[in-house]
DNA sequence: GTTGAAATGATAAATATTTTACATTCTAGG
DNA sequence: CCTAGAATGTAAAATATTTATCATTTCAAC
């Protein structure tokens, strides 16, 4: 279960306030999935916005091979599918229900409406979205100019942020594996050497992070700007 | 010169109706920019939109080495900085002129003030947003599950799609390197192997697509959905 | 036409990364 | 407290990629 879009996304429901949120619930139709059932498939142009209510959708993609490789996971209150809106582009991702969960559905149409009514909603979309292709910048940046260990521990730093007062990651390393775009073997000795630093503390399914201004000196010195 | 986020990134003021886009125009400041000169800092919060005007704007990383690495060259009528007014996010490039350009700089609180009056304004944002993004999500994935050859061919297929009538691509190995995150050696290899195929021929400081349609099958087969 | 800078082609040695295979550790659920 | 499945640890061989050079080609300016 990984966040690559999730790593400090502001959710989408929470920006508006309740009021506009009970509007868009109220035009929505709330549709019920089940575990790994397919809510979208990739390459779709079918327009629509979707809200996650209960549960969560699996973002990924579906390889030739049966393989799917995971992208994000969102939870409530976030959203996607929000580029059909906008654009004529097909949809890059397989999305898939995680257990069972509960999607709003909003109607093109139906969002035209609130959209023309409510400015705010757009305020909202932009911060999530122009968010998203932040860390998505970040992130292909990151890829691209540095070696794994220090890709490793600017990507953990930056999950970071997002854990309010805990200091542990709750992650795979299969799935961080996933995200920086190398092999769980390679991404375990990454990991060794930032224990062997003292930077973090590798555990099973997680990722401690003692010394939170220690990791960041280290990421400041060592990956450039 | 490169183009990652300008393949297919539809144009922000031209999507905007004469009469707004001139609103814009009115409501900021035009400065002008030499050789070279830095127009924004990676890093940076201070808030505002720009728009080029004139020239080009060059967007990459100033490495601590002095080196550059170039994500994209933005021209006339397409902006950046947008992120900056709708989060409390740092600018995550530095953006120099190449040659002289003349840029159009809007305050926050301008922007507000018309953004509030006319809603076709963030009608045209969340489009070159979205874009922007949809580009980056497909790019990060090719970078991460497909070998140089796919991804060389898929994002040579992806930037033919703005040519309009013209079948080639004016771009250096170099720079087509950075933007698949390889080196130049081993994009070479990969360019003579597609042209091995019969899928494309290397030119000088260009790369010519004859057969589109024998591209876009051969992409579909080999990179998975 | 020459010429020189810019871009591409080509090669081998050095590294980095993946693949493959198996051992070990952890943890939830009986 | 056991145990099976899930996750991590480890190591060697195979492969891919980069680094470092140098030769060759192209093109634009003179």
């Amino acid at each position: 279960m990984l966040n690559l879009l999730k790593i400090s996304t502001p959710n989408f429901l929470e920006l508006l306030s309740p009021a506009v949120a009970e509007q868009i619930i109220a035009a929505s139709v709330l549709m019920k999935y089940s575990d790994g059932q397919l809510i979208h498939t990739r390459g779709s142009l079918k327009p629509g916005l979707s809200i996650v209510h209960k549960g969560a959708a699996q973002v990924g993609v579906n390889g030739i091979d049966g393989t799917f490789v995971m992208v994000a996971a969102l939870g409530p209150g976030e959203c996607f599918g929000e580029f059909t809106l906008f654009t004529e582009l097909p949809r890059t991702h397989d999305i898939s229900s995680t257990g069972e969960s509960h999607i709003y559905q909003l109607s093109q149409t139906r969002f035209d409406i609130l959209y023309q009514r409510e400015p705010s909603i757009s305020r909202a979309l932009l911060n999530t979205t122009l968010t998203r292709t932040h860390i998505l910048l970040e992130m292909l940046d990151a890829i691209r100019r540095l070696p794994i260990l220090e890709r490793t521990a600017k990507v953990l730093l930056s999950m970071s942020y997002t854990l309010g007062g805990s200091n542990t990651l709750q992650t795979r390393q299969a799935d961080l594996a996933y995200t920086l775009g190398v092999t769980r073997v390679s991404l375990g000795k990454a990991l060794k050497e930032l224990s062997r630093l003292g930077l973090i503390e590798i555990g099973y399914g997680k990722v401690v992070i003692p010394n939170h201004s220690g990791l960041s000196d280290w990421v400041e010195q060592n990956c450039g700007t």
